[in-house]
DNA sequence: GCACGACTACCAAAGCTTTCGTAGACACCG
DNA sequence: CGGTGTCTACGAAAGCTTTGGTAGTCGTGC
């Protein structure tokens, strides 16, 4: 069963713990990418509210703090993410997503440009592919 | 001053504006991406809230009902969204981004990939004129 | 053994967003 | 002229997210 999507705060907990591993309430706390300032039990109740949702499960305990992991890989949660962020805000058109992400195109630094191309010149491969099998 | 951040309601309504032109909220109830059911006065709360944030303006009538237009452009509202997106989401790395986007690469159609390449294109020879004139 | 600090569980409040009902205005049709 | 249908404005209920307090537990150091 599909997960319900994650809220923004679950979302930033998410990518903490796919980014620096299994980790606990505290090291989540401290690095929450917004870098809001929330108090300890905040971030608590956002993993147990997790949990209880099936985005995280428990990864054992550390000292007595309990290590906190994600349940299931980046890509089932955010494939869906984006898709409906596609569809609703993008008219379902993925380029224009892109088109959004580049626009600052100074801001892209250009190591992520070339991953960009990489990853497009696999797809565009794969597509190709799929042409001729048919 | 940078527009609050949309809802997601509040997206899907921008979206069909940007996509159609003006409209009034019936139309824009007809056309939401999400497709679910809402009530008419739903939407017009919509629209009427999206106009105080400063999200919509009003561009005259069609017979009795008000037509509403985007008060701003799309790159103004979608770039702080996806750069909010990516940087919570996704570690602030838009080529991660971009892979989640590319995921069933099945599903991007080839005409989409091929413009991904075109702002690909474009995106380089920028952050290259950049670097030159260094 | 006891006090202290760290951590969890539970719970409640506050704030948004979404939803829609109701009342009133207005045009049009018969 | 009265009825019908459409539309707006207002407002409020319901649901969800975020936030953080409080109480209690447990281990550690003394």
């Amino acid at each position: 069963m599909p997960t319900p999507p994650p809220t923004d705060a679950e979302l930033q907990a998410l990518s903490v713990l796919w980014q620096n591993g299994p980790a606990t309430a505290r090291a989540v706390r401290e690095a929450m990418p917004d870098g809001k300032d929330r108090s300890y039990t905040t971030v608590l109740s956002t993993l147990q509210h997790m949990e209880a949702k099936g985005l995280v499960t428990r990864a054992g305990t550390e000292g007595r703090a309990i290590v906190y992991r994600p349940a299931r890989p980046k890509r089932r949660v955010l494939g869906p993410v984006l898709r409906r962020l596609t569809q609703r805000a993008f008219g379902g058109r993925p380029a224009d997503v892109l088109q959004h992400l580049l626009q600052d195109a100074g801001k892209v630094p250009p190591d992520q440009l070339a991953r960009m191309r990489e990853l497009l010149d696999e797809a565009e491969r794969a597509a190709e592919e799929k042409e001729i099998a048919r």
